[in-house]
DNA sequence: TACTCGGACAAAAACGTTTTAACCACGTTA
DNA sequence: TAACGTGGTTAAAACGTTTTTGTCCGAGTA
């Protein structure tokens, strides 16, 4: 058992507990000669403090919560990624929560991320409910939204310009001589389709065309499976378009897979491009271009942002980030 | 500021703290109407229970620590998510460690795990170094194995059988007719490497042939990255092999897309089966045969099992628990 | 010499829960 | 009638830290 406790070591070190804690809190306030003592006896006895007794004291953890909408997926995963990092760093505990899409399962995980007295919470909210998070707030949880602009100046949020990603992966289709081009998305209440089918729009315009000429096809999820149906949904509709943008590269994986199925070669014969640039879409059979998000950083960053909140409350301003995506030309946009 | 605590819970239904806390964690010994009445209490006031004054009273959080060697993978994500799931319901929160391999992040990860008192550890241990997990176990914290057999009977582990899984692709690829077949594998001093490789031994065995004769190339990480190189290497070295077996999924589908690039053909020239059955491995180009493992139960069970040994440590009985792999065919072995 | 000042530490009170022992009223048993 | 449980509740003591206040001692100042 565990039963060596600050007292031990102070009665190790011939000193009081206060001052012991003292050495593991402010260094610089405790003599170098007993410093080192106390080092020593932390050492010699194995010491580790006890947490709960310091959090319950202090009146807050070295712990934050993490709450994303799928770990399954490799954005998500990545993301978590980033926060695991930087948070390791820094010394504190990551509390990972998985919503599955699911507003009770989120709502769950938030009862046991305050319940646990988090330091504060990141979020990819799975909708625009915000009185659920002012209820975490009102309890001194900062909030950091993760890919979710902040609505509201009175938070941090780090996300990516999702219409500038539409306007370059359909500027890019454009480029290549594409006349009709297929939006492959999910379900319209998704923000990030939203945006992405805005920027596409702006894309068209600034290349003289109707801005609402695309054949968009919107599956019920942004999987692989999805993205093969709506390859076969696109095929039995006759003519294919020119080039087809997919909302992820998931969806354009599914939709890669169906149409070589169906015999039909990428790029040759229709362009594709996805989005988010996760790991196998460069690892495919004909290498998918995509739209590289920054998701490693977005998730250190908002780490960082979130603990510079919380230690820094007085001097911490409040930032929206928005980072900015990058295209990435691969096999499946490129002509031989 | 969530100010309210346990005592203006009692205040305000006219009991004692004590007995608004036998309600939180022994209704049965309370009277139904002064049940009603706190919780009636609890509700109103939006009483949420502070964690860490719990676990320091009661001496064990309602926390536990996941350590995994790559968050990455999707293999270790879909583990992460069968944790989360049956964590959650139980109303444990769950302390993600990445390692990344990386025995120091690893050693850092279960120290932080230390300090908030989890209640269990759920580890994939990058090596067979048991001395540091018996430090943590003596500190009262139980620990389980995740794919990853325990070598000694005091604790319990959940894994796969490895050994019969490389029995199983390369006993499908001979029956395919393969004369001669090559494992593309990580490290040799990865585990799953090395029981795989002699599960296939064995299947060489059972059809009358030399079990070392297979044409090994070793990658020094499991990536898809390196799966494409492996493929070079096997280009490069003149006549290819009938059949090739890859240590993982991620390894196969670099193989596959290096192979194509080549313009040789899966399956009419060369066959191909990897191991994990991952999402991907059904959403590439020629979909890839594999060895599937229940990862998401694995994850689901040694979190049963850890749970198990903590609230019932004197009925509690170790188990070591092995699950059976299975073969999955798609068309990267499926002759037209 | 008397005084202040500041650095280094100690003593003790808090943090919000859980748990133990004590208590009380009220039937049941001898 | 007296002793004895018994179910329901309370009071108070922990749990291991952090933090505030206080004390002590020696150096610097007038």
């Amino acid at each position: 058992m565990s039963a060596v406790s600050i007292k031990d070591v102070a009665a190790l070190a011939g000193v009081s507990p206060g001052t012991v804690s003292n050495v593991l809190n402010r260094p610089e306030k405790v003599a170098g000669s007993t410093r080192d003592r106390v080092e020593a006896a932390i050492r010699e006895l194995g010491f580790v403090r006890h947490g709960s007794a310091s959090s319950l004291r202090a009146g807050h953890s070295r712990t934050i919560g993490l709450s994303v909408i799928d770990i399954g997926n490799p954005f998500f995963t990545d993301v978590a990624a980033g926060v695991e990092d930087v948070a390791s760093d820094r010394g504190y505990a990551v509390l990972l929560g998985n919503s599955s899409g699911d507003r009770l399962k989120e709502q769950r995980n938030l009862l046991v991320f305050a319940e646990q007295r988090v330091r504060g919470v990141l979020i990819t909210p799975s909708d625009d409910d915000l009185a659920r998070l002012d209820r975490i707030k009102e309890r001194g949880i900062s909030v950091v939204f993760v890919d979710h602009p902040a609505s509201r100046p009175d938070q941090c949020s780090v996300a990516v310009n999702d219409v500038t990603g539409g306007t370059l992966a359909v500027a890019h289709l454009l480029e290549l001589g594409a006349e009709r081009i297929a939006y492959v998305t999910g379900p319209g209440t998704i923000r990030q389709c939203a945006d992405r089918r805005q920027g596409a729009g702006r894309a068209l315009a600034a290349a003289g065309r109707d801005p609402g000429a695309l054949q968009e096809v919107a599956m019920p999820s942004m999987t692989a499976r999805s993205g093969q149906q709506a390859a076969e949904k696109l095929l039995s509709q006759g003519r294919l378009p020119d080039a087809i943008f997919c909302a992820n590269d998931l969806l354009a994986l599914g939709v890669l897979r169906g149409l070589m199925h169906a015999g039909v070669r990428v790029p040759q014969d229709v362009a594709l491009i996805g989005y988010d640039d996760i790991d196998f879409a460069s690892a495919s059979a004909v290498t998918l271009s995509s739209v590289r998000q920054p998701t490693h950083r977005l998730g250190q960053v908002a780490t960082e942002l979130l603990l510079d909140e919380c230690d820094n409350p007085e001097t911490h301003a409040h930032q929206q980030i928005m980072f900015q995506p990058e295209l990435v030309i691969r096999e499946s946009t490129r002509l031989p």
